[in-house]
DNA sequence: GAGTGGTCTAGACCACTCA
DNA sequence: GAGTGGTCTAGACCACTCA
């Protein structure tokens, strides 16, 4: 193996899948570019085809990189829109699946809250970017978003108009910031609503609303947003395959 | 194949995969047993050990089967405890996590509502067996749950003092009526606790509770039983990894 | 030491993509 | 038709379990 990122004692299709995950960290390929042939790989690595498939399999069902038959493997452009669909059931009347329109109401940097520092991996009091929006169907208001970001990473989004560049905003930091989010995790809870998101949200204080806080990583694992998102229960909805 | 179950133009891991999810299903080994080996496997389905092992990789990833290197590949019995942990934070003030104890509120026989006949499988009006229980920690009430089962397959709950029988009801199915839960869908809502509900978690009437339906099946992905639980949202915590 | 699953190889042939 | 991933084989050797 090149350059060894992992432990010597693996066998070979781990230490390939190491080795291979550490590369896409590394920004060796981009989003949506193709990662070398089982062939190529195969003599790169000096091992057999059979071995770097089974590497391959393991990042393919990790979610990384996906295959193509016929034109090859390529690194994995996450699709987060679905991540909201997997919560929330913004449909229309047929069924269909729509992305909320995304109304930004505040942008503003501020010394990070030590919360938001502990898990952005910032020091204390490093300035970060705050937002806040509000994410509407047919005018109607259905979720409320809190967004935190480092500044130095993210200074781009101070000098646009976000509101102009469409609902997602994961395609804005990819290409204004060279920020590439490849994983998250969320965290649900519900509450009763507060005053301030009773209002936002157009319901009862009191009411029950589902509060998901989501942390994006790159490829690296880096941290790079943290977000806490609160909707209308009655919107809420998820459902899990149990073994 | 012996006993064609699944599409001949499918690849062999694939329709072996398939033969052996169906003898599962039809008991051919009980949960904890082992299948045949990898090379017995082979020479009974005319294949060699490699395509074999990609049909048993596929059911060991889908949750079915348990490998263990040098002993053999097992029948997996899901452990269902860990369901609820997913859900809900049970913890003691160490951290560690505690089942909740069983109090069985009232078992009665009635003809099946139409939404749980359609749900289980059964004719309209079949009789079921309805139960409301109490979960507890420290005497204090963190879950009410509603179950709902065929009569025809679980009789012989009525004929015993289920409070006696611990906490869990899975392994009680399985002993008392054979009937063994495989795999279950759980779904997600929130909603305002309502008087009843209020009343029985100990809470406020219109304070948060989340509620969660499961639908349990057998291997045969045959539904078996189907549950509804409300807890306290302030104990609820649900995480996801999401790419 | 016999029997199990775990890793790895080298190679054949198929299915699909794209110029 | 060249190049890609997809399936499948037969067999070697290793790691682990258990009597």
């Amino acid at each position: 193996m090149k350059t060894p990122v992992t432990d010597d004692r693996l066998p070979r299709y781990q230490r390939l899948r190491d080795q291979l995950a550490h590369e896409i960290a590394m920004n060796r390929w981009r989003p949506g570019e193709a990662i070398p042939t089982e062939a190529a790989l195969a003599q790169e690595y000096a091992i057999s085809v059979g071995t770097v498939r089974k590497a391959v399999d393991a990042l393919v069902s990790e979610g990384v990189l996906e295959r193509q038959q016929g034109r090859g493997t390529f690194i994995r452009r996450p699709q987060f829109q679905s991540s909201l669909f997997r919560f929330f059931r913004f449909q229309g009347p047929g069924g269909e699946r729509r992305v909320p329109e995304s109304r930004i109401l505040r942008v503003e940097t501020v010394p990070a809250p030590s919360a938001v520092s502990q898990v952005l991996d910032l020091p204390a009091d490093a300035p970060v970017i705050r937002m806040q929006r509000l994410r509407l169907l047919d005018a109607q208001p259905v979720l409320a978003e809190e967004i935190w970001l480092s500044q130095a990473l993210f200074q781009p989004l101070l000098e646009v108009d976000l509101d102009r560049e469409g609902p997602l905003l994961y395609p804005i930091y990819e290409s204004l910031c060279g920020q590439v989010v490849a994983s998250a995790e969320e965290t649900l809870t519900a509450e009763a609503a507060s005053e301030v998101h009773a209002r936002l949200l157009h319901t009862e204080p009191g009411s029950p609303v589902v509060v998901i806080e989501r942390l994006a990583r790159d490829y690296a694992r880096k941290p790079l947003e943290w977000r806490r998102s609160r909707g209308h229960a009655r919107h809420f909805h998820y459902s899990v395959e149990i073994r």
